[in-house]
DNA sequence: TAGGCCATCTGGTCCT
DNA sequence: AGGACCAGATGGCCTA
C-alpha cells in the first residue's frame, strides 16, 4: 500500500469513451461486504450488483467478438477487483471517520463531502480549544503549550484564515452540526 | 421528475 | 511490468 503523497498529475485530454468491442464482464464473486449500508433498504453493494449486471459504465459488445486477448481481459478484471477493494477501503475509512464525529444523528448518514467538511471543522475547534487551554497555562501544560500557541499564531498569520479566533472554529462547527441535523 | 449521492468500470499516469 | 492512484463516464437509488 503506497501512502506517499505525490505531486499533482496532469491528466490526458478527454478520451473517446466508446466501449471497445467484444468485452463481456463475466460474473464476479460478491465482494467483501465492507461497504457501509446505504440510505435505502438495500446495501450499496447489492444495488451496485444490479448496475454491474447492466454493464456499468460501458455496454460491452457482443460476447465472443474478436478483440481483446483473454489475458488482457483477465488483467482488466483483476484491476477492477483491486479498484473495488481500494474504494471499499476508502469507504471504510469514511465510515470510521463518521463514527468519531460527535453529535450527528445516527439515522441520517453523512455524505462524504459532509463528513470531510465536518471533520475538518471539528479538528479545528478541538485544536482551538486545546490552544486556549494551554495558553492559559493549565497545570501540566506549561511545557509545549506556549510553543503550540506561537506556532498556531504563526500559522494564522501566514494563512490568513478568516476564523482566526478559536471561537470562530467552534462557531463554524456548531453551525454546521446544526444545519446537518436540520437536514438543510 | 430533477438533482444529489454513490458504486463501478475504465484508461491514463506515476511509482516501485 | 504491475500495482496504486486518479478522474471521467455511466447508471441506479433515494428524496424533495
Amino acid at each position: 500500500m503506497k501512502t506517499k503523497s505525490r505531486p499533482p498529475r496532469r491528466r490526458a485530454p478527454p478520451q473517446n469513451t466508446e466501449a471497445p468491442p467484444g468485452e463481456q464482464p463475466p460474473e464476479r464473486p460478491q465482494p467483501a461486504a465492507g461497504a457501509p449500508l446505504a440510505r435505502g433498504l438495500r446495501s450499496r453493494t447489492a444495488r451496485a450488483q444490479g448496475a454491474r449486471a447492466e454493464g456499468g459504465r460501458r455496454r460491452p459488445g457482443p460476447a465472443g467478438q474478436a478483440g481483446r486477448r483473454e489475458s488482457s481481459v483477465q488483467r482488466r478484471l483483476e484491476s477492477n477487483e483491486r479498484e473495488r477493494q481500494r474504494m471499499h477501503t476508502l469507504n471504510n475509512a469514511f465510515q470510521a471517520l463518521r463514527e468519531v464525529i460527535p453529535h450527528v444523528r445516527a439515522d441520517k448518514k453523512l455524505s462524504k463531502i459532509e463528513t470531510l467538511t465536518l471533520a475538518k471543522n471539528y479538528i479545528k475547534s478541538l485544536t482551538a480549544t486545546i490552544l486556549t487551554m494551554s495558553s492559559g497555562r493549565l497545570p501540566g501544560l506549561e511545557g509545549p503549550g506556549p510553543k503550540l500557541y506561537q506556532h498556531y499564531q504563526q500559522q494564522q498569520a501566514a494563512g490568513a484564515a478568516p476564523e482566526a479566533q478559536p471561537e470562530g472554529h467552534l462557531h463554524k462547527y456548531s453551525t454546521q452540526i446544526h444545519s446537518f441535523r436540520e437536514g438543510s
